[in-house]
DNA sequence: AGCACGCCGACT
DNA sequence: GTCGGCGTGCTC
């Protein structure tokens, strides 16, 4: 044939490589881009989308693009500064963006450290070297620990028996390491981990929140590194600068550091050797994320640990429901520490009823005595609150009028500046709008408006009155809000320094108090009736936390509780330590009623300008056709319930409902949701309503 | 989500 | 006469 007549558009036209590239934006599915050359999944790659530029992944590489290859665009640049994902890695972000129901890019993308996906200065094809040096093979040196080098500690036989299970796991287990505060998890984690660093593999070791791992980090650090090994151990949380958190996750991902311990993110890091996951407080709310893509850490450790048959364990004294369900089937391996290691004794708790008493500006006689026998033996006491209906808001003495924000349905709450000049504020916890406290009543014009509530602060100034000559701090979010400044408060209390410590949720969580004698709790009940079917829950776990704190050094530690319902299993059951008894009566409650984790939910919130906008949506999606293949009767085995507005329903002006979807079969749940959440999006953007669907959802 | 285009109010 | 408000439409 003659070279002329071969058409010359097709002998310049090189080949393409069709791409699937998932970008973080809230659209469905990938977008076809081609290259030059093969790239492979998991590679990152900047492309043109719209008018901008952005990093995508390869997701998929595909023998033809799903839209008419006029359409679809070359791609900018392929970056080569990281080699591609791991499988393990791309399984991972797969199933996590099926099972939350989000686009895989805003799963893959927000996983990364920042300057891995977000495109700088530099553009196209010169783009050299990048934000990431280029991999040297060479330097990856595997550091294995020899496990006789740590300090022994003598274990006790629990110890030893969960360490064992632990340890000779055949692929994967999950176990639930259940043992009060004081009796030793740490111990078997340290163990378990050193076990696994010295057969040359890495531990993740996850913690709720950043201001607790400084002083795991220090243990890990005397307990698993040595001198010669100082880049054993990454930190891995959201506190960190971009930076320092791209080492970390370059050092692990390159399998360079052995350990990474940090806060739910660091469960979306690639750990190329990973042989153990560990969830310290696995039922801490904090695993679960509130925005964005709403994963549980949690959930998602035991299906990686799955996936890659390694073994998990979930730690906690007070365990979740869920996971207290699942080893009560046997699906987790039960491991029990009860004996206190040290020679510790629980505190002594002890119920005020506050029915028929007379209260101090809050405190019952009972408990200003206890705290004053304590002050008397040098003993410090922790007055704990509830922050929930503790917040001082502001109202007319005279016509009843209360501070309100005027864009949420909610109370503004009164803030009193500390040093400077004494310029008090009102400010909306929801939507963050601030305002002077006015001088007169806006409704009636009288002058007399009073703080209503007990605030932390005017507690701490009661108490300064009854005992004057003690050392009294206050630990909350507004007293830490300044960086920094709440490890500065902490110090002085473990120093020592303080007499009487007033906080709230904050000090319950892994301090450690020598001197603590006491711990007070004034307002349990407000969160008994929570309207969310787990607050008892919660509540339990978090009394029990605090309790944990009372006489962790000192002798017999004593914890008093004031409560207008002493007769409630919750109370009940903290009286006698009884965790197991609390979830027994807790889970039968559950399934007698058809709750989490005899159901699995999924939750759908509307935001619009006007509440009935937003109820009119759900009450569409509600009555979607059910689209779901044959696989499962979703439409029999699925239930939706009605509309519902939220309980704070307008935040800064705009108004919020929300619809209930359960079913008693995950999987079914599962198949009708993928279908529904693609309908549901559909329909609001006709409705011009903003919603996002949560799966698993910890408050309702 | 961004980012543009597009069509109506108070200002140098 | 313009700057700018945010409605709506699109992104391989």
């Amino acid at each position: 044939m003659n070279a002329d007549v071969v058409p010359t558009q097709e002998s310049t036209e090189a080949t393409r490589y069709w791409l699937g590239v998932a970008l973080d934006v809230p659209l469905p599915g990938l977008f076809d881009y081609y290259a030059p050359t093969p790239v492979d999944a998991g590679t990152r790659v900047i492309v043109s989308f719209g008018r901008r530029q952005m990093i995508g992944m390869v997701a998929q590489v595909k023998a033809a693009p799903d839209i008419p290859p006029e359409g679809v665009k070359a791609v900018d640049a392929v970056l080569d500064d990281l080699p591609p994902m791991p499988d393990d890695w791309m399984r991972l972000v797969v199933f996590a963006a099926r099972y939350y129901q989000r686009p895989l890019g805003e799963v893959m993308l927000p996983a990364l450290p920042v300057s891995l996906r977000k495109v700088t200065g530099y553009t196209g094809k010169g783009a050299r070297g990048g934000p990431v040096a280029r991999v040297d093979k060479s330097k990856r040196k595997v550091a294995v620990v020899d496990a006789a080098s740590a300090a022994p500690v003598q274990l006790n036989p629990e110890q030893a028996h969960a360490v064992q299970a632990i340890t000779g796991a055949q692929g994967h287990q999950t176990f639930l390491l259940h043992g009060v505060t004081g009796s030793g998890k740490t111990e078997v984690y340290m163990h378990a981990a050193q076990h696994v660093l010295a057969q040359g593999r890495q531990v993740l070791f996850m913690v709720p929140e950043i201001n607790l791992t400084p002083q795991f980090e220090q243990s890990l650090r005397a307990r698993l590194g040595n001198a010669d090994q100082p880049g054993l151990l990454a930190v891995l949380h959201s506190g960190l600068a971009d930076g320092e958190r791209l080492r970390a996750w370059l050092r692990i991902s390159r399998g360079q550091a052995r350990v990474l311990l940090g806060t739910r993110l660091s469960i979306m890091t690639p750990m190329p050797d990973l042989g153990l996951i560990i969830v310290d407080e696995e039922h801490d709310t904090s695993y679960k994320q509130q925005d964005g893509l709403r994963y549980s850490a949690r959930d998602l450790a035991v299906w990686r640990g799955h996936d890659l048959q390694v073994p998990v364990v979930l730690g906690s004294a007070t365990p979740s429901l869920e996971t207290w369900h699942n080893a009560q089937r046997d699906h987790y391996q039960l491991l029990s520490l009860t004996q206190r290691a040290r020679a510790v004794q629980l505190p002594q708790v002890r119920l005020v009823d506050t029915r028929r008493l007379a209260l101090e500006h809050g405190f019952s006689p009972q408990l200003l005595d206890a705290v004053k026998a304590r002050l008397a033996q040098q003993e410090q006491v922790l007055i704990f609150l509830n922050r929930r209906g503790y917040a001082p808001v502001v109202s007319c003495n005279s016509c009843g009028w209360v501070s309100q924000c005027p864009r949420c349905t909610a109370y503004t709450i009164l803030h009193r500046t500390q040093g400077g000049r004494a310029h008090n504020h009102l400010q909306c916890h929801h939507c963050g709008y601030h305002a002077a406290v006015p001088r007169r009543c806006p409704d009636c014009g009288d002058q007399d408006l009073r703080p209503m509530g007990r605030g932390t602060q005017r507690l701490e100034e009661h108490l300064a009155e009854w005992f004057p000559q003690a050392r009294i701090s206050r630990i909350d979010a507004d007293s830490t809000r300044l960086k920094g400044s709440a490890e500065a408060l902490f110090a002085q209390v473990h120093a020592g320094e303080v007499d009487i410590l007033v906080g709230t949720q904050m000090v319950a969580k892994g301090h450690d108090f020598a001197k603590l004698g006491l711990v007070g709790v004034l307002n349990a009940d407000a969160m008994l009736f929570a309207q969310d079917f787990r607050a008892p829950e919660r509540l339990f776990a978090q009394l029990m936390q605090v309790a944990g704190r009372a006489g962790r050094h000192a002798g017999a530690g004593e914890v008093i509780i004031q409560t207008d319902y002493p007769e409630q299993p919750v109370y009940q059951a903290l009286l006698k330590h009884d965790y197991q008894g609390f979830a027994r009566y807790s889970l039968e409650e559950r399934k007698a009623v058809g709750l989490p984790p005899f159901a699995y939910q999924a939750l759908l919130t509307a935001e619009a300008r006007a509440l009935k906008t937003a109820v009119a949506f759900l009450s569409e999606a509600a009555a979607l056709p059910d689209t779901a293949p044959e696989l499962y009767p979703t439409s029999d085995a699925v239930t939706r319930y009605d509309p519902v507005p939220l309980r704070v329903v307008r935040v800064a002006n705009t108004e919020r409902a929300q619809l209930l979807v359960e079913s008693d079969s995950r999987p079914a749940l599962q198949a009708f949701l993928t279908t529904w959440s693609a309908d549901v999006a559909a329909l609001a953007t006709r409705h011009r309503v903003r919603c996002h669907l949560e799966v698993d959802p910890l408050e309702i």
